[in-house]
DNA sequence: ATTGCTGCAAAACGTTTGCACCTAT
DNA sequence: ATAGGTGCAAACGTTTTGCAGCAAT
């Protein structure tokens, strides 16, 4: 998927709704595909800001959940009651490992996880939708921890 | 673990510490272990004020943190941005699933989430200190789905 | 022309904090 | 006596909302 079969998707699902098609929710697709790493609506906000955008903080919260129902960006919760995204461009599933102690965010496949969430909720008689699965950690060797985020 | 018992632990927790062995930090306990299901600070809160407590709210979120941090409670994070606890008392670990339909929440316990937690931790170099699994799912038929919570 | 969207500021929400008083040690 | 805890209300940070004006259909 490049940009511009990312724009189509955005395109295709506003369409498909009631939804218009707005220069400012293609300004909010390239930025969430352009930040690295996972970032927080206020971040966005502020990275796009910084990048000479005009959208507003309330369009910006409004668009990132324009994004997640039509799964180019993916809402993460770690804990920390803050809704995190990241964009699901050029990117394969994963879940994610946290360090308690210098904030590292680390991505790890599983493919074990994958098979217990749809036996489970079969088991349980629903249908399963998603999950969330995150590991928290501490550093093994201090000394090496080099003490940065994402 | 009976109350007592659960008394003993945090009053021992406290001694360890610089903490002071105060009545109203055994009003939240027991209230916690009274509690049925999951709850948040502020629930929790309201249901000792019912109980005639006249504890204070930001004692109720204080007294949580010293709870949770004896493992007397767990704290729990179902993606909407709210803390929310539940007693140890007489519990095994567990994970949740969570049905987006209903708001059922249906606990699960499955060997395998564990060993994975600890061999992704340990592969990629980390000491693993918890980890966080919910799944989300739908009714499979919603004529049935009672739309009760916990 | 209609209806949805934007931007702004204000409100909402759960949670944390500052502080004066109190209490366990 | 002193360090820590409590209760209250105010502050906090993230997110949502109300509304007037604007723009896509």
């Amino acid at each position: 998927m490049n940009n511009k079969q990312a724009a189509e998707i955005l395109s295709d699902y506003l369409k498909k709704g009631k939804h218009r098609i707005t220069p400012e929710r293609f300004e909010v697709l390239d930025a969430a595909i352009e930040y690295e790493g996972h970032f927080t609506a206020d971040e966005l906000y502020i990275f796009m800001k910084n990048n000479n955008s005009n959208v507003s903080r309330a369009t910006v919260y409004k668009t990132l959940e324009l994004l997640t129902a039509c799964k180019l960006i993916s809402l993460r919760n770690f804990g920390d009651n803050m809704n995190r995204y990241e964009s699901n461009f050029k990117r394969k599933q994963h879940d994610h490992l946290l360090c308690l102690d210098c904030g590292r965010i680390v991505e790890f496949t599983d493919n074990k996880v994958n098979k217990i969430q749809e036996d489970i909720s079969e088991n349980l008689g629903f249908t399963s939708s998603s999950y969330s699965f995150n590991i928290f950690v501490r550093c093994k060797n201090k000394a090496n921890c080099p003490h940065y985020n994402d």
